[in-house]
DNA sequence: ATGAAAGCGCTAACAG
DNA sequence: CTGTTAGCGCTTTCAT
């Protein structure tokens, strides 16, 4: 009986704890001990469960573990657009620092999408994972309430909500910074770009410092850009125009804001296909500094984020907050950006 | 009694399948009949169930389901490095694809170390995953073993190994096609180019496929540049040198195959910085068609690797191989790969 | 059509 | 120091 409990175990696709124990003579607590290295347990026993182990080939099953536990070290991570170069570098840094604190990260792709941002939510919650990080949030009160009703941890990086942890960059300082940039190069009509896909909180907070800045510089109205590249055309102020509308004609204008990295550099795309030149023509400013903006055929002015500054404190954040360490209330920090000026500003060419 | 389970059960954080019973009067199997959408239910009872079910913010616990069941449906995704914009987009198309198909897909980045990777298996391994989906595989025979012992189903994603199924281009033909371009420009120094952490099997065929095309064009020798950006210097041909040397003296390359497209793109900022022109002094072809490829300033010829269509066909072979709906030795399938002639290439410059 | 019972692999008291 | 026991939340026969 003994023996051929033993070769199913060895012909099983995983060997349990209980095969090791009886491989070992021991009992299957013997064996937890061993696995999770818990002192009080002999020299000889401890090399004896070792050698079974290996033997067998034997690892412990998560699941089971963590269902008993009722706990996963599983961090959901809700990302806006892997394909988007800052939350892939954002998903790295995030994946690296879970792992460092001993947390398995589990992506969810959300394109922006409310839906699609709750279904992944779902999933998540469904897989009982100890804490939500959100690299994007839509703002959408569906997966707010899933969340909370769960009281599933969440922190929010380089994103905002009011009902979890935020670990961001200050986004209205780091919107005055980019169009003070503009200004100060002698700009005075300063459009504001953003892709629809990502118009988050964190759009919205760099529109207000955007706004600011104009207004402390006497400077306005404000000209709002939603722009889906590679269209030709846009919603301008709210109305469905050509583009290039608004690089012309009197009124046009000569610097952009873009509120992210991606929207910039196709910006500079678009101009350089319709020939209006960077920065003569246009300045451009972007957001985030993606590795790309920093390739001299880019040469992007932008507002810098330390990407791995914010995936590691979102990360100690939440990993507090599972572990109990940090308790009350959201917290609320923010890092500084910084301005790194390239090619893609100017002052305005002479009219 | 009942009271207070009740009250325990709306307090817990999460309300069990035996919480909603009691809440709807029935058994736990009847539950578990309507959560799975089972026949055999009357329409009453199916809906006191799903009233309770809403009431209490029921959501399976998918941890304790996979126990039982003994399958998961969480598929590892093995990623060579997230934020090369190839890997970025292909783990994007990978989720989805996964998504569509009920998978769930987790993640771990192995900046092409084979320790990173060994234990990033480890953990999927450890997760009871169903599946593991390699787009990058280091070809280390640890994690082959690992994966083995578990039998646990394998799918190689352009990338290749020949111990499981793999869905890729030809990585021969495509070195081939890539070098052919620069032979037929009338290029007839031709450096290959790769960068050491993506030196995996995909790189050494790619290889072969410009050796190939070079001897049967009477050129050669091959000449192998191993590089990493933003060095100025570079394994060439297994000596540590400048990496400008390539480009200079009697016997400079005028052309380079590099074996994907960051380092391609590398390279050109390379040549940018130090005023070589790009394709009059070099012409470089690429790897991947990564999006930036098609950007005006960077504009570069490149081997297009169908993307989405590996990932699909990549998803749609696992899931067959776990659902055993697809049996027996590795299947191998390759897609076609085509190149897409852009201005880093063109005819070197008299000398 | 519904319920009772067994058990997935593990941990966490508690005994010995 | 080691073993026994009782679940974690769910699915899955098998009765009723």
């Amino acid at each position: 009986m003994a023996a051929v409990t033993h070769d199913s175990a060895t012909a099983r696709r995983h060997p349990t704890i209980h095969d090791v124990a009886s491989h070992a003579g021991v009992s299957k607590s013997t064996v937890s001990n061993v696995v999770r290295g818990l002192p009080g347990v002999s020299e000889a026993t401890r090399h004896r469960v070792r050698a079974a182990i290996d033997e067998l080939g034997y690892r412990p099953n998560v699941l089971a573990r963590q269902l008993v536990q009722q706990r996963t070290s599983i961090l959901g991570v809700v990302v806006g657009d892997l394909a988007n170069p800052f939350f892939a570098e954002m998903a790295k840094s995030v994946e690296r620092h879970a792992a460092a604190r001993g947390y398995t990260a589990m992506f969810c792709n959300t394109e922006g999408d409310s839906q699609s941002e709750l279904a992944g939510v779902e999933t998540l919650l469904q897989h009982r994972v100890a804490g939500i990080v959100f690299l994007a949030f839509s703002g959408d009160a569906r997966t707010m309430r899933e969340v909370m009703q769960h009281q599933v941890p969440a922190v929010f990086v380089s994103c905002g909500a009011d009902w979890g942890d935020v670990v961001s960059v200050d986004d209205e300082f780091g919107g005055r910074l980019g169009t003070s940039h503009l200004i100060e190069a002698g700009h005075r009509r300063i459009a504001y770009l953003s892709i629809p896909e990502l118009e988050d909180e964190s759009d919205r907070v760099r529109w207000v410092g955007y706004c600011a800045a104009l207004k402390e510089a006497h400077i306005g109205p404000p000209l709002r850009i939603s722009w889906s590249p590679p269209s030709d055309h846009a919603r301008i102020d709210g109305l469905e125009r050509p583009l290039l509308d608004v690089f012309t004609g009197a009124d046009r204008a000569t610097g952009v804001f873009a509120s992210n990295d991606v929207a910039a550099i196709a910006l500079q795309e678009f101009a350089d296909r319709v020939n209006l030149h960077v920065p003569d023509d246009i300045s451009i400013v972007g957001f985030d500094d993606v590795p790309m903006a920093g390739l001299a055929r880019i040469a992007l002015t932008t507002v810098a984020q330390p990407r791995d500054e914010l995936a590691g404190l979102g990360i100690a954040t939440i990993a507090d907050r599972i572990e109990r360490r940090l308790k009350g209330p959201p917290t609320r920090k923010l890092v500084d950006v910084n301005l790194v000026a390239r090619r893609s500003t100017a002052a305005p060419r002479p009219s």
